[in-house]
DNA sequence: CCGTATCCGTGCCGATACTG
DNA sequence: CAGTATCGGCACGGATACGG
């Protein structure tokens, strides 16, 4: 995403940014939520989110990788193993995804519910 | 809320998808954060934030009025005027994301450290 | 001033085939 | 088993022009 200027939040360079971006994506949040389980193998993760391609998944352990949140360790073996698993680091960004999680879960009925009562304003006719 | 596999997280009508979806587009925390300053006029939460559109300002801020996150008032006057403040809600909401940047930025360094420190495991090659 | 309508580019992501 | 390579669709967002 492209850097945005003046702003507490969204300065260039801005570590916010930097770790709300990975929130945006479509895999990230999933697979540490698994990986929050304990240590898993590739294929592992592959069978509990069903619906991610090999591609995705890669990618998306790549990124967590650089970010120092997850752990990669291969084992030379035939066939190959590959182990991931959250770092301290990753753990602690978890838990922090955790409790807007709970939040969501907490008012998940107020947003229903204002969704429910909304009424889209009249097109370019405020009253 | 023990995200359960399988995935709180990811089925449909899932509130934890709800509300983290809208962290990942481009304006929602931005938006949140100006209006947290107090309310705005829309023209001055475009000068805040100063590459936003028409366009991406009137989408972000109906779905945050939409979810009760944002209140709209309108003011019969000539030129128009519409104010938009966060509700309650939206002030919570808020801050559990300032508690999600706060860990960013006490961690940033340490992000940083681990994206210098990477080097791309060899392709298929491990070890 | 406060938006909406329209067009269009870009990048995310899915699907699939293939390799060490 | 653990990935990479390649292609393509489609939603998101940018730019702009216009309307109440």
């Amino acid at each position: 995403m492209t850097l945005h200027r003046q702003s507490l939040i969204l300065t260039e360079n801005c570590p916010i940014r930097d770790v709300l971006d990975r929130l945006g994506d479509r895999w990230t949040v999933l697979v540490l939520h698994e990986l929050a389980g304990g240590t898993l193998r590739f294929t592992e993760v592959r069978k509990r989110i069903a619906d991610i391609s090999p591609r995705m998944l890669a990618q998306t352990l790549r990124r967590l990788e650089q970010d120092g949140l997850v752990r990669r360790e291969v084992f030379p073996t035939v066939p190959p193993r590959v182990d991931y698993a959250l770092t301290a680091l990753g753990s602690s960004f978890f838990e922090r995804i955790e409790m807007l999680a709970q939040w969501a879960s907490d008012h998940h009925d107020e947003v229903r519910a204002a969704r429910q009562a909304y009424v889209a304003p009249a097109a370019n006719a405020p009253l």
